[in-house]
RNA sequence: GGGAGAUUAGCUCAGCUGGUUUAGAGCACCUGCCUUACAAGCAGGGGGUCAAUGGUUCGAGUCCGUUAUCUCCCACCA
């Protein structure tokens, strides 16, 4: 673009993206290089980007192309998730809105709508991922029910069933009514919710069904269920209730009986210690009912309305049934009292909507075993989770791991691959045709028409954690004895994922779990868990609060790199976000500020011949070590995941240093040209911070760097190498950090005491310790009038002759001087002391690592030399 | 109910094996500047008894105990 003042990221973005993907940058294959892969964590395919994807995606890219510019083959599979809940609600919606139900289609024609759906609206978050710039390899593009990888399902289905970890079992499970299908465990969010308790009379039966003046009191939050209740149970301890041994009570309005019943599960302190006994409702009711032989009667259909079995209020919604069955009982006596009560509730996370414990047959996937060894995985450190503090959640939860229910009643997904026989038996084969060879090895005669395939489909997570397996080589999972094709033998295992903590039991750890059983290796070696995006106030962001901004807004008010950096400035590892507009402006004022220095440097005339100034001789050297030094702790930061840390160095680095220090030093006077050596220098430095920061702001930096200079047809800086850290001089950067602050403090007695330029010099001189930095702080105190006497005030400083007109004597209070050395030196001795301390313990000698101790001599030496200078400064005084 | 983590400037957070930084950064704030790259900018400045309390140590923001507050995860007391 023009080098106008103002950088315009709308014209530079979708040119460069272009002409990435022209030239197919991002694409990789194996060969001799080290790889470095990333799978995406697949978005629901019908989902839109906001921030959590800005974020995640935005850290991937980082990573990868930092490692595509470290020379590594960097390789980062895109795909989508088919999100079977999501995006079944989705299609079931839009259908509704057309006038169709579900329950009149077909399974077949359903399913013609909701690829229709995902051919429509697939892919989308594809697209928007690349307008923020991710360079993600396209070609390798994976949706996980494409043929391949549900083929991968099926036969991980297989596989597990064959080996006796899957079955099929009837069992208390979540019922989610809007969805209609059971969910697992991890599904279900337990939030407080507000209810009310209803201490409920139950009048004791005379032994015929009718009721005596005896009763007793039930405590329950749910009395739209007591039709189904099998008993009351009572504490066996309690002697409160032990007349009713063996005695019967009647449901209030329907009068059936139920027996009083003893369980030790009953609290006795807690509510009435009476408590209804509904197996066909609740988890722990079952398991009573199973222990004391009670039957089971449901009274709940699939939406959660009663049904005839309730006998009264049938086809009321339960939440419609609880009001007005608490308005029955009070007319008939019944209700003793209501307490308000706290209690956390089940809501389904994808419809929100309250669980209902439900009795069904699913089939289920133990996981004792797969956990135990991927709990091993990260124990051993095979696995690095950052930040650390996740190991514990994660082992907690290998620890405890339940069975995994994976059949869901929908449509939206893998097929369980599982044929009932006419004789209620069960075949589990990858195919149909191989089910009835199986069936035909039992029952000869039998026909395919006989089967009966499993309606169920399998929990979306059973396709993902085979993702860093499938995406390369989807004939893998289910066979290990497949032997892994070329891309899987290369790119497995992956190097890092990057995901939220939210997901780590639903996908990261089964995705371990997965890489075991059918790699007998981790699937990444790292997983670095970003926070959750939050606005200002801490609110998590969401579309009913309306505080998550548009990220396709942003990108197009701000620019891609802008949202990029603003995004990674407030994003420290583990930590939520708080997402904040203003922290996309410091990332477009960032691209400003690269844009016009590049503009100052470009616009400079060189003079080859040009005999360089000492300042500027200084100030390139100074920016060369600090150069080497900074890369070094950006190495560093990355290597720790503390992208933030690497991103602020590198910012700080080229705005506080170059800009601000670096330029301002080297700029020559108006009208004057800049030597050759120093411009040669100055865009050295300009090339490698351009570098150093493409991995954040891609854009900008294949923008200015095209600009540098005549590149060749698809050439690219992505391509370009990380720069690599010199020999760098510590003492001599300490003592620019020292020359800088006496400038700054100059400055800061300039501009409050509005002082005469020529004292301030004097003290420029009187601070500096060294000679070389004197046409520095000349020149960076901003003292013009003196500039030209400069290196003829340093000369003279030298031999100890300042021309200056105010007596050097009387600047430094010599007193103050020798309290503040005396009180330094014994901090000194002191610490000199402990440290001696600490390297004669010979505990702490035999067992500290080596480093440590190297640490502490050189602490010993420097506190020794920073003693000697210390008294020979007294002494001079 | 169990577990994990947090508490440092107005806000968000660093502070990695206890010391050397006189506790730092970014943003925000205040003052002065439209100075010939950049007002989306420049220069300067103020602001913290490191939650409270006890202990270990020559030395504690850092380690240990207790208290308070908060966050997250797990958990079906009806």
């Amino acid at each position: 673009m023009e080098l106008n003042a103002k950088y315009n990221p709308a014209e530079v973005e979708d040119k460069w993206y272009a002409y990435w993907l022209k030239n197919r940058c991002f694409h990789s294959e194996p060969d001799s290089r080290e790889p470095y892969t990333i799978v995406i964590p697949p978005p629901n395919v019908t989902g839109i980007l906001h921030m959590g994807h800005v974020l995640n995606n935005t850290l991937n890219d980082v990573l990868i192309r930092k490692a595509r510019m470290d020379g590594k083959n960097a390789c980062w599979v895109p795909g989508t998730d088919h999100a079977s809940i999501a995006t079944e609600s989705k299609v079931v919606a839009r259908l509704a809105a057309q006038g169709i139900r579900k329950e009149d289609l077909t399974r077949e024609e359903f399913l013609k709508y909701a690829w229709e759906w995902k051919e429509e609206h697939g892919g989308i978050i594809l697209q928007q991922l690349r307008k923020l710039g991710a360079s993600c390899d396209w070609d390798r593009t994976k949706f996980t029910m494409e043929p391949a990888l549900s083929d991968a399902v099926t036969a991980t289905f297989v596989y597990f069933y064959k080996k006796g970890l899957i079955y099929h079992g009837y069992r208390m499970v979540n019922w989610d009514p809007v969805a209609h299908t059971a969910i697992s465990d991890d599904e279900v969010i337990h939030r407080d919710t507000k209810s009310h308790f209803y201490h409920l009379r139950y009048f004791i039966s005379d032994g015929n069904g009718n009721p005596t003046k005896d009763f007793l009191v039930i405590a329950t939050t749910r009395p739209e269920t007591i039709m189904a209740d099998a008993a009351i149970c009572v504490n066996p301890a309690d002697e409160r209730y032990h007349h009713l041994r063996g005695k019967k009570v009647l449901i209030p309005l329907i009068n059936r009986e139920i027996p009083v019943i003893e369980d030790d599960y009953v609290e006795m302190d807690f509510g009435t210690g009476c408590l209804k006994v509904t197996p066909a409702h609740d988890a722990h009711d079952y398991e009573i009912g199973q222990r004391h032989d009670l039957p089971i009667l449901e009274i709940l259909d699939d939406d959660g309305r009663l049904n005839e079995n309730a006998r009264i209020l049938i086809g009321q919604d339960r939440f419609e049934a609880r009001k007005n069955i608490v308005k029955m009982l009070e007319e008939a006596g019944n209700l003793v009292k209501i307490e308000e009560y706290i209690s956390p509730v089940g809501y389904s996370e994808r419809t929100d909507a309250v669980i209902e414990p439900k009795l069904s047959k699913q089939w289920f996937l133990k996981l004792e075993e797969l956990a135990k060894s991927a709990l091993e995985a990260v124990e051993s450190g095979n696995i690095k989770l950052i930040p650390d503090k996740y190991r514990n959640v994660y082992r907690h939860w290998m620890e405890n791991a339940h069975d995994w229910c994976i059949s869901r009643q929908l449509w939206w997904g893998q097929r369980i691959p599982a044929w009932y026989l006419p004789d209620g038996s069960v075949v589990v084969e990858e195919t149909v045709e191989k089910a009835l060879k199986a069936a035909r090895a039992a029952c000869p005669g039998i026909t395919q028409a006989d089967l009966q395939q499993d309606e169920d489909v399998l929990d979306t997570w059973f396709s993902s954690w085979l993702w860093p397996i499938s995406v390369f080589d989807a004939a893998r999972p289910g066979h290990p004895e497949h032997k892994p094709n070329r891309d899987l033998r290369y790119y497995y295992p992956t190097s890092d994922l990057v995901t939220g903590p939210d997901i780590i039991f639903f996908w990261v750890a089964r995705m371990v779990m997965a890489g075991g059983e059918f790699m007998g290796d981790v699937p990444f070696r790292n997983v670095y868990f970003t926070g959750i995006v939050r606005d200002k106030l801490g609110r998590k962001m969401s579309k009913t609060l309306g505080n998550s901004p548009d990220p396709l807004e942003l990108i197009a008010k701000y620019g891609a790199d802008s949202v990029r950096l603003g995004m990674l400035l407030c994003s420290s590892a583990g930590n939520d976000i708080l997402y904040d507009e203003s922290q996309v402006e410091q990332g477009r004022n960032f691209c400003g500020k690269i844009w016009n220095s590049w503009r100052l440097v470009n616009g400079w005339r060189v003079d080859e011949n040009g005999r360089q100034n000492e300042s500027s001789r200084v100030a390139v050297k100074w920016f060369d070590n600090l150069l080497s030094r900074t890369i070094l702790q950006v190495e560093d930061h990355y290597r720790k995941f503390r992208i933030n840390d690497a991103l602020m160095a590198i910012y700080k680095l080229f705005w506080d240093d170059y800009c601000s220090w670096y330029l301002e030093l080297v700029k020559p006077a108006y009208g004057e040209a800049v030597d050759g050596y120093t411009y040669d220098a100055t865009v050295g430095f300009f090339d490698k911070l351009l570098k150093l920061i493409h991995p954040v702001m891609p854009f900008i930096t294949e923008e200015i760097w095209h600009a540098m200079a005549e590149r060749h047809a698809g050439e690219t800086i992505m391509y370009e190498r990380t720069p690599v850290a010199g020999p760098f001089d510590e003492d001599f950067l300490a003592g620019f950090d020292q020359a800088r602050q006496i400038i700054t403090g100059v400055r800061g007695i300039r501009a409050q005491k509005q002082i005469a330029p020529k004292d301030a010099l004097k003290l420029c001189i009187e601070g500096a310790f060294s000679r070389e930095f004197l046409p520095i702080i000349g020149k960076a105190a901003n003292i013009s009038a003196f500039t030209d006497t400069v290196e003829g005030a340093a000369q003279s400083f030298i031999v100890g002759t300042v021309k200056c007109s105010v007596p050097l004597e009387g600047l430094v209070d010599t007193g103050q001087e020798r309290a503040r050395i005396l009180a330094d030196l014994e901090h000194q001795r002191k610490f000199l002391a402990g440290v001696r301390a600490k390297l004669s313990n010979a505990g702490f000698v035999a067992h500290a690592p080596q480093s440590v101790i190297d640490t502490e001599r050189k602490k010993e030496a420097d506190a020794l030399s920073r003693i000697e200078a210390l008294e020979a400064s007294l002494n001079s005084l």
